[in-house]
DNA sequence: TCTGGGGTCCTAGGACCC
DNA sequence: TCTGGGGTCCTAGGACCC
């Protein structure tokens, strides 16, 4: 049997666990650029604000009903991920961690699941402060499924009969489905396909002919079947890539230089945290699309490295060469999306003839960087293009503290 | 003024190989 | 009149996830 834990709108509960004042009221977190709304607590969807509601749009009801709104702080939640993962750990030697927010387990002989998904529960919500649903089912389909019937109920929702099975499906949404997205769901409709324990009952030949193998192995896994296996340790990443946008629109050649060295530098520290290196680098400056009044042009490049590499010096120049080749005066950027792909593992890479010796110099400077950064905070050291005034930089005006990760910002107990 | 960001997988079609 | 067959690799586009 499989379990699949997931956090209740995790980015605002992980606010509240510091802020507890915030429990019982309306509470959103908001995009990047403090955009739009990305996680909403049980009250703030009984008010009916949508996901992805553009924050400024709001702005009456955020203050008719008192609702309280943070910036994302990505620095908290990774950190309160990561508490909720090593406690679930303590469960099962077998999970996969899917999302920042979920994992699955594998129950593989276990018995009793339905307390035991209740003991999960209560440990974590204890340990963490971080209150999930569970659902347990014999696939990973089935357990997304429970899990979305634990929201309503009481938190942990056990399908185990095939009579269990069939009474969930009965009326799950066909939308509701993981791996069925807006495109298949209307697709389906047009069928008169409304609930999963329907679309089973399409003949398989259909179902992969109009939605692929991807398609047929959901509808094997809603009959019981495993096709998806637990996934204890994740594949090397393969690609590596930042499309972040600017807290305004820009035309500043000076401002999308300064842009592209602080994401690349940013990049090369993930490379490097992965232990991989790159060999393409691809960057693309991109327009913001619902601006229709202005020209859509979205210029970018792609070009091998002369071998494979992860210091943030050598990348930096080879995204400003980049930069120089598709910049395009006149025209009002909302991004750099900046890619790297062919990744290899450091340890793969072979030493250059005639640019090794330099590299090993530079991956010195790049590690003592790293160092740096990580003991006094990012951004300690960077590159002189990057360390600029960042007039670009994104707005986040309603950032909470990082009360795990920085000791200045630690909660105080009187 | 104001609309997120970072990924994965699958397929079709073209280029190319011997 | 008539122009092979079997295969790999790469890319773009489309779908999906949280």
């Amino acid at each position: 049997m499989y379990a699949l834990v997931d956090c209740n709108n995790f980015y605002v509960s992980a606010e509240r666990v510091f802020q507890p004042q915030y429990k019982g009221v309306p509470v959103l977190v908001l995009s990047n650029n403090d955009g739009c709304v990305i996680s909403r607590s049980a009250e703030v969807k009984a008010l009916g604000i949508p996901m992805g509601a553009q924050f400024h749009k709001i702005q009456e009801e955020v203050k008719h009903f008192n609702i309280k709104y943070f910036s994302s702080n990505y620095t908290l939640y990774a950190d309160m991920s990561a508490r909720v993962m090593n406690n679930l750990a303590r469960f099962t030697p077998d999970i996969e961690i899917y999302s920042i927010d979920e994992a699955f387990l594998g129950l593989f002989g276990f018995k009793d699941l339905y307390n035991y998904g209740q003991r999960i529960k209560q440990t974590i919500e204890h340990n963490t402060g971080i209150p999930v649903g569970i659902g347990i089912a014999p696939t990973k389909v089935l357990a997304k499924v429970a899990n979305k019937i634990a929201k309503k109920s009481t938190g942990v929702c056990l399908l185990e009969t095939p009579a269990d099975v069939t009474a969930a499906l009965q009326h799950f949404p066909i939308e509701d489905l993981w791996g069925i997205g807006r495109q298949y769901a209307k697709k389906l409709n047009q069928q008169g396909i409304f609930t999963a324990q329907q679309f089973i009952q399409l003949p398989l030949q259909w179902v992969e002919k109009n939605m692929t193998v991807t398609g047929a192995r959901i509808w094997r896994e809603l009959q019981g079947e495993v096709c998806m296996e637990l996934q204890t340790s994740h594949d090397p990443k393969k690609i590596i890539s930042t499309a972040k946008g600017f807290g305004k629109l820009t035309d500043n050649y000076q401002e999308l230089r300064e842009a592209t060295a602080d994401y690349t530098a940013r990049l090369a520290a993930k490379l490097r945290n992965e232990q991989l290196c790159a060999s393409v680098i691809s960057l693309r400056l991109l327009c913001n699309p619902f601006r229709k009044d202005l020209p859509q042009y979205n210029p970018g490049c792609s070009f091998a490295l002369n071998h494979p590499i992860n210091n943030t010096i050598e990348l930096s120049k080879a995204a400003q060469y980049a930069l120089s080749k598709v910049y395009t005066p006149g025209i009002l950027f909302q991004k750099v999306e900046i890619t790297f792909t062919g990744l290899l593992s450091e340890k793969e890479v072979q030493l250059h003839l005639f640019t090794g010796y330099k590299s090993k110099k530079y991956n010195q400077v790049a590690n003592a960087i790293d160092d740096l950064n990580t003991r006094f905070g990012p951004g300690t050291i960077q590159t002189a293009t990057a360390a600029r005034q960042q007039a670009w930089a994104m707005r986040r005006k309603h950032l909470s503290r990082n009360y795990t990760t920085s000791w200045s910002d630690i909660l105080r107990v009187r």
